[in-house]
DNA sequence: CAAAAGCATATGTTGAACAAATCCCTCGCC
DNA sequence: GGCGAGGGATTTGTTCAACATATGCTTTTG
């Protein structure tokens, strides 16, 4: 895809970028529609239909005769492909909401995985392989910025292919979620403080825990590869909402058929 | 709320539940703007917002020149809470997604009950407490329609207070999805496979888990209470795309041995 | 001083005209 | 006879203009 020249941002992703990055708080009002018009050089009736998208995601509300207001962070629906995407590229918007989605990876991912491990068709192991070995090409030349947005974009794909090999449409869906947390740590770029070597290595495990259908070793690959990233984040293991000390309680009771 | 008495539904709405009872099926188009603005006797403004807002949440696409196309089950952003409302209120759309979302419940319930076992706080108690009582006191007149909708209220704002205990972000925009399949339990009705009773006592169990702070009890209480659901949709528990068996194993180990 | 009327401002609704994309049928060339 | 270019019909996409309605602030009036 070759990126289309000139076709016109659209109004959503100018507010967005603006918003996201707390241009525009909580509370404040936006332009209204006919600074909108100006502003962008169009007409009306394309600012009303972008800023409905807005309001369909829960971050903008209307209020008539009256303005358009940004809405609390808790009301904005951070499930949303879209909303993710923004976030994901208008960069860390609000601390808070990176914390929660990192927390809630640590707590998923493992059993993701797990599932992932019972249930990946030899079709799913393609798309993992083939994202892992993006990872392995794009780690050497970590030199400029489309670089590392190279590496990123393969570490997504790699993630998001495990969540697919859980063929279950729900969790397939919520990989769109990885996305913000992912770049988050890209541009934090101190994830080096674990080698990035060892994390390649820690991603092959995984990947061959899935493959050879270890459910157990695959849960435990891939918290070994969240580690990491809850490190780069300052979240003690135990902090995830999901506890894993529980987990680990359960896994030794049971014999996980490892 | 008194529901507003004569505005007009929205098209979405209408277009929503002909294409969730399947009326329309993916790959079909639906009727043009200019007979929608015909049929519903509105303005092709309103009726492109309105179809602007299916395109959005991926349940049409709109192909310039041809026609508007019902896309594919996978597509439909399943995890957007407008589109959770629409399946729950028109009905088993695709018994498909139903069972993936109960497969998803299954897997994931659990964890969050015992994640709201440590995180919960007073304000949350009385949250789950008043859906539990009114659990209760609606469970004795499931005569009418009206009363098992009531019941069924409380069935999903216990189950969402639970979700929202976790404090969370990620897990308490998930509890919409909850909706759709506790609806469809009730409108199968055959949840009476097993005794109201015994599932009132089961809710209990798991609210005074979480209460006691005993995470492990609130594991097992949540399994518990979703064991009967399950039976109801021909579930095998090891069907569950996260490692159901795994953990239904665990119970069964835990339970025999106290 | 307070309540009501009025005004300014912003969003909500409607209607029309034209532009662009797609499909399909027809015509003409090879 | 087959195949491709061309054109017309259909449908969505874009733009503009006018009016309706809701909200907040100001002014008027009892």
């Amino acid at each position: 895809m070759v990126a289309k020249p000139a076709t016109r941002l659209s109004i959503a992703e100018h507010l967005a970028e603006a918003i996201f990055s707390g241009r525009y708080q909580p509370g404040e009002l936006v332009p209204r529609e006919l600074d909108l018009c100006e502003r962008f050089a169009i007409n009306r009736s394309a600012v009303r239909s972008d800023l409905r998208q807005l309001v369909d995601v829960g971050i903008i509300e209307r209020i008539s005769g009256h303005g358009s207001k940004v809405r609390e962070y808790s009301e904005w629906h951070i499930l949303d492909p879209q909303v993710t995407d923004w976030m994901a590229r208008y960069a860390a918007p609000n601390p808070q909401i990176q914390r929660e989605i990192l927390t809630f990876r640590l707590d998923v991912e493992p059993y993701v995985a797990m599932t992932a491990a019972r249930r990946a068709k030899a079709r799913d192991l393609v798309a993992i392989e083939e994202a892992f070995e993006g990872l392995g090409q794009n780690l050497r030349s970590a030199s400029c910025a489309e670089e590392r947005r190279l590496h990123s974009e393969c570490d997504v794909a790699f993630h998001v292919a495990i969540f697919k090999a859980t063929h279950n449409i729900v969790w397939a869906q919520l990989s769109h979620i990885l996305r913000p947390s992912i770049h988050l740590l890209v541009s934090m770029s101190n994830e080096s403080a674990s080698d990035p070597e060892e994390s390649l290595e820690r991603h092959r495990q995984l990947m061959e825990s899935i493959r050879m259908r270890r459910p157990r070793e695959a849960f435990l690959a891939a918290q070994a590869v969240l580690a990491g990233t809850a490190d780069a984040l300052g979240l003690e293991p135990g902090a995830g909402s999901l506890g894993g000390s529980a987990l680990v309680e359960a896994k030794s009771q049971v014999d996980l058929e490892g």
